[in-house]
DNA sequence: CGGCCCATTGACTAGTGTCAATACCTGTGG
DNA sequence: CCACAGGTATTGACACTAGTCAATGGGCCG
């Protein structure tokens, strides 16, 4: 029986093997994020994997380091962070389960991945990913998929940092959160798993900035701040008149 | 002789097929931009591809609507614009030869594709380029590379508007610009294809904010400013002090 | 219970957006 | 060849937002 091998640990549970969602190109499903792999597919990907443990505030890996495997995150959230003099680090995104993260050029990691809560992950050799990838056109075509997912939300980072207001960054990025959790129970309860200054060097906007841009919001009435990991919306219509506008 | 066949004119002497560039995550050739497609990869493309034309100004496809095929560039400089309510719009990319463009999601175009001088693209038909890439692993891997590549410089434009001083943001826009030219001669010429509002849509600045910078950088002996199409890097050593920092 | 780090708040400064006016380049037509 | 018209680019004056520095408050872990 391949398909669940005697698991050892709580991730077994969920441990058929590597697993990576994405919006896909295609028109069905209305736009939903969906699993891109098979079974047979994740087995596949499974018997190159090993697991992997980090915990919060270590590395996954470092930026300029030697470029040996992707990962494939299981448990837990991470950050990307890029290196910037001795100023203060820009986040370039926050990595949740099932998503893809080691991206390399000329053979070295473009940035450091860093655990923001204890972190299980599959690792996946660069070489024998990429045997896999050429005898598996089809699982090919879902990793192609799924950088592309990235691209896209690289891009909807980018056009966040473009406006002009720190309300309208705030926004997007609670916009942003509330769409990567399932679309079960989105009742406007966000649940921030990254510090203040994360989200500061993510939306390029400084810790005090963050915190006076929540006061406001709560004061509007738009916002309601329950604890630090705890927000929730309360005026829909004004929170996304933020996103649209400015 | 495959290498040079007989060219009629200066674009079919490149004009074997489609053909796509990036850097590699392999930890050859040091970091330069390389063409990823075999001679015989070009021409599978080029039987499913068709030529098309845009004048300056014109759209190659716009945000929203049924997303029927790829294009890769031959010829010209075009621009992503994302639409913003009716506020200024922001551009999230600039596409140059052998690049890739027409990312979709849910089988609509995410953005939209305006041409900033004439263009020529092969034009790839989604469902054709599917099929294809589904026989042909080798392609599709090349594929995926030019993908990541986007993604990375996707993440870069995202870091450069985490710059917070515009002269920061402006060199880094230069900084990029000169790297998407060829290693040839790379003597601190930069050409501009776009304009001042595309620049600024680019960096999330005002065109006033890129004038005054502009003017600044040359005042300081930093830049020289030939005309609105070309500048010149004098001081390489406080051009690139302005990049690292802030 | 105490210490430490993170988050919050306030005062001040610096830099960009905005608005408005002028200068420049391009292509057109006389 | 020159004059003109349109859009783009530049420049200036002012308001406004976020950064910075400093201090206080609050939660978490030992």
């Amino acid at each position: 029986m391949p398909r669940r091998n005697s698991g050892q640990q709580p991730s077994a549970r969920r441990g058929h093997g590597p697993d990576i969602e994405a919006v896909p190109f295609s028109t069905r499903n209305g736009g939903a994020r969906i699993s891109l792999l098979s079974e047979a597919e994740r087995h596949q990907l499974a018997l190159i994997s090993s697991v992997v443990h980090v915990k919060p505030g270590a590395h996954l890996y470092e930026a300029r380091q030697p470029a040996g495997a992707i990962f494939n995150l299981i448990h837990g959230v991470m950050k990307t962070v890029h290196p910037l003099g001795r100023s203060r680090q820009i986040v370039t995104a926050f990595l949740f389960p099932h998503d893809l993260v080691g991206l390399s050029e000329a053979g070295r990691y473009v940035n450091s991945a860093v655990a923001l809560t204890p972190v299980t992950a599959y690792r996946m050799p660069i070489p024998a990913l990429e045997r896999l990838l050429r005898r598996a056109p089809e699982l090919e075509y879902h990793f192609l998929c799924k950088v592309c997912h990235e691209l896209r939300e690289s891009q909807h980072h980018a056009i966040a940092l473009g406006r002009k207001t720190a309300a309208s960054r705030l926004a997007m990025f609670l916009h942003m959160l509330e769409h990567r959790q399932p679309t079960e129970v989105r009742n406007g309860d966000i649940h921030l798993t990254m510090s203040r200054s994360d989200i500061a060097d993510y939306m390029a906007l400084s810790p005090e900035a963050i915190s006076r841009t929540f006061r406001t919001l709560r004061r509007g009435g738009i916002l309601a701040i329950k604890n630090r990991q705890h927000v929730s919306v309360l005026d829909r219509k004004r929170f996304d008149a933020l996103i649209d506008n400015a």
